[in-house]
DNA sequence: AACATCTTGTCAATCGATTGCAAAAAGTGT
DNA sequence: ACACTTTTTGCAATCGATTGACAAGATGTT
């Protein structure tokens, strides 16, 4: 069972492992003689060698993993960008590869603390936060004297991190735009939890473009607790009762704009002559509904890229001049508008 | 930047750093007087000391650490079975948390060889694959000579690992009885691709009922490239193809049912009259659909729970007598069928 | 008072790879 | 052959926590 190490390879070819760790080394390879080098790749290769990389991280002071702290996993935007700063970090094959560590909060500040702690002990590289709360905040500056801290997906309010972000206000007004262009005169926004930086700037956004076109926004804004479906059933109820009544209405995201959508097949209403709805994120069920939902195309590529890219660069050189970012999303119209 | 390491923290306290690690372990606090240790984990809490974990890792060799392998991290209820691993690995406060790495095959047997290696070299205590594919038993089988490996979701024909199953046989079986019960005579499947077991059980379970039953199999099987909507699509094609005519379909999983329906939708076919659906995994769009889709509901919580005891128990006694089980899916009848 | 037992804490080795420094070997020019 | 540079290799310390062996001190028993 025991594995083998590096002495013993060293051992085995005669030679010290000092020798044998530069040979397999990327940078310090060229210290040794051509021919020696080939000679203990091969060994290696032959052997089934496989460095210890924990020790390596003992040593070295950098472990070649980056944590990731994300809210929901059962959230298919933020998996979708996930999974492609994965690909981001992992693909270069002139840098050593990285692996993620993955931690789901579920917005818990002490779960978040004591998976933040998990991370440093293991000692990653760097943390991104996907879609933090303000809550977070503390903790996250405490750790960002440690390690190099990347927000992606939401911001938080009041506190510089390098970011890389989708520009919710710009997707906000374009929904308001559109709303315009369709000529309606009154609508309304089912807005998700405010303590997501996300939900506020796409309610301003929206709000904004309201008030430069003359679009009657109804006073009563609709707060649902949790950004989910089940919560947009609900909201359809308040909807209702608002009045003057408006005749388009913006979900802060799919998933409510789902359960906005079924509560009214449930009364009979039908999407979009009774109520014209648009949401968010573009998520796949946005294109199965019975009648497709418009929604906003959320920039995944562009975000996971730059997220991957502040790693990668603050990794490098922590002093790294960063620059973050907004990434713009885009309007897809389909039937429910 | 420096951080307090254990050195530091016993200088301070002027004890040896023997007696602080013991006064912070689980199992050998009691080897160091009440008072002392009090002292210890009070000052190492307000100093804000945080072990290394590499450090320990490498004098232990236990790393607290399982590697999770998925073929495809954009899947509903892998995602789902990975979460619900995590709450498993996670909660026990008796033992040390056990922190997750997770890794995207894509099913490529090299990208998957690389990963395993990596796994290895960062000295997880033990691997789970989640629906690994046959490609990749032998680097599964060697790997397994390190650490206990574990397998989810699906099984490895001709392999034998300690796993976690869906009773996909069952579920193919509990389709074909139903079809039977609703009076259908001819039928057919669309069947995900063949190099997974999954798909296999499924196709057999479904066959053997309808053998039994004797209903008509139609004998040209669809099989899908992919166990995607789009493969869906082009598979109601070929149904229609098929002669006899079948009045009701099994779609291996929920994506390929919706593409069927999709396909049926654009022909002006309608389901359920034209055509019966039923697909599997209960997935979210399962319940969201114009016409709700029949589906068999996946024990996301049974196989995730055993496949975290199996860790558990084998990373704690290598030669622990596991057992592998399957576990039991449940029809759920909706209306298209 | 002598001896056994238990408690508490120290010393030093260890896990496996990396790296600064210096020694040995090989190459170069005269 | 000699002085000198350059290349190649080895030695030994180091990263930070854990643990077996053991010593010193406290407590108890007869």
């Amino acid at each position: 069972m025991a594995r083998l190490n590096m002495r013993e390879l060293a051992l085995k070819l005669g030679v010290d492992r000092a020798t044998v760790s530069r040979a397999l080394s990327n940078d310090k390879a060229h210290l040794v003689a051509p021919a020696t080098r080939e000679r203990i790749r091969q060994a290696a290769g032959a052997a089934g060698y496989r460095p210890d990389l924990t020790a390596a991280t003992l040593r070295r002071g950098r472990s070649h993993t980056v944590g990731i702290l994300v809210s929901d996993l059962g959230n298919e935007t933020f998996i979708d960008v996930i999974r492609t700063i994965f690909r981001h970090l992992d693909a270069r094959s002139d840098a050593p590869p990285i692996t993620p560590l993955i931690a789901e909060t579920l917005d818990q500040p002490d779960a978040t603390r004591r998976l933040i702690h998990t991370f440093l002990s293991r000692r990653v590289d760097a943390i991104i936060s996907l879609a933090s709360t303000e809550a977070d905040t503390a903790i996250l500056q405490d750790a960002a004297r440690e390690v190099p801290v990347v927000l992606a997906i939401r911001a938080i309010a009041g506190a510089v991190f390098p970011s890389a972000l989708c520009d919710d206000r710009a997707g906000g007004a374009m929904v308001a735009t559109h709303f315009a262009e369709r000529g309606h005169k009154i609508v309304c926004q089912v807005q998700g939890p405010p303590l997501s930086a996300t939900f506020k700037n796409r309610a301003l956004g929206f709000s904004e473009v309201c008030a430069s076109r003359s679009i009657v926004e109804t006073p009563q804004r609709i707060f649902a607790e949790t950004a989910t479906s089940a919560a947009g059933k609900r909201a359809l109820d308040a909807l209702l009762a608002v009045s003057p009544r408006p005749t388009a209405i913006f979900a802060h995201n799919d998933a409510l704009a789902l359960g906005v959508i079924e509560a009214m097949r449930h009364r009979g209403l039908r999407c979009p002559e009774d109520l014209a709805i648009v949401g968010f994120n573009n998520t796949q069920l946005s294109r199965i509904l019975a009648v497709p939902l418009s929604t906003v195309d959320y920039p995944v590529e562009e975000v996971s890229r730059h997220a991957g890219e502040l790693v990668r660069n603050l990794i490098a050189d922590p002093s790294y001049r960063f620059e973050s970012r907004l990434f713009t999303p885009s309007l897809i119209v389909r039937a429910s508008s």
